[in-house]
DNA sequence: CAAGTTACATCGAAGATTGATATAGTCATC
DNA sequence: GATGACTATATCAATCTTCGATGTAACTTG
């Protein structure tokens, strides 16, 4: 008899292997912010500050500077919004890229450590795990309704995780 | 046929699904590395600077302002080691708990969101994958070996992440 | 074209992180 | 049970990050 997904179960169990799956050292003295930052860019493509401001949990200050010390670095590249002339559109360079190759790089070397121990059985609920997991995604990009924050104790924006 | 498992297109979907799941709007005023290291301590029980240390990707001195901070606050205690008058055993208070708490429920609701609209195959994947999930977790911890890290892109330890 | 709004930048203050170094407890060995 | 090497944590000054408040320029809407 199969037994119903229980979301607490879920949350646990991810965040553990979060645990071990997020905390790898860093590359070139690139704090959370700029890496977070790099891989929305990445995935994203070209977009304003305001639209990264909605998924990096930084105010909008932090963020300019952020921004500023990434193109810099030569990782991030703005130029003229061509439909508004008070925004940039930023995106990464192909050294930005490089660095968040990278950090995937690390994380498929890891993965692929961790499951070479598995069984072919375990090995098949991940893959099958994969599909439903980029549905997920998926789902909460369609209706990211009201978010999630701050049950009990005060909430206050701020930085982001664990 | 069963398509086998590909350690790149994993990483990749859960470095997206990550993008979601970890960005919650924090609490308190806690940064990162202070909800991670609540996060390291609520799990991993009483434990010295030196064990946190390992996971959390700062240096010492910030480490030790940052545990400080967070016995000012309440959230973690400390008590002598017995067996080493060096060190200290830090540890989450109740109030400390409460964070994690909080922060797991968020997560929760979040997740329990998404998956309602699954259909009943697809919570079946996510109900074997927790499993396969906490073995990864159990594997990772059994043999860190060498850390992976900086594959290519210079490595120059520092915080974690994305 | 004036008033309101939006996109981003700047500024000073507060906080976090770092490398270097200090202090104090432990361990091994003589 | 004193010596030296090592380990656990603390302190310090310098640097970097973030924040809230506010500014400036460009868009929008009447």
């Amino acid at each position: 008899m199969d037994q119903a997904l229980d979301p607490d179960r879920l949350a646990t169990v991810i965040e553990d292997f979060n645990a071990v799956f997020i905390r790898l050292p860093s590359v070139q003295r690139l704090n959370f912010s700029s890496l977070s930052v790099l891989h929305t860019l990445s995935r994203g493509g070209p977009m304003r500050l305001t639209d990264l401001l909605a998924t990096e949990q930084i105010k909008q200050p932090a963020l300019t500077s952020l921004v500023s010390k990434l193109e810099e670095a030569g990782l991030v590249s703005r130029r003229p919004d061509p439909s508004d002339g008070r925004a940039a559109l930023l995106s990464v360079t192909s050294a930005g890229e490089m660095v968040v190759r990278s950090r995937h790089a690390d994380r498929v070397v890891m993965l692929a450590r961790l499951t070479d121990q598995l069984n072919d059985r375990e090995r098949a609920v991940l893959v099958e795990a994969q599909e439903v997991l980029s549905r997920l995604v998926a789902i909460a990009h369609a209706g990211p309704s009201e978010p999630v924050g701050g049950s009990q104790v005060r909430p206050h924006t701020r930085r982001e995780t664990v």
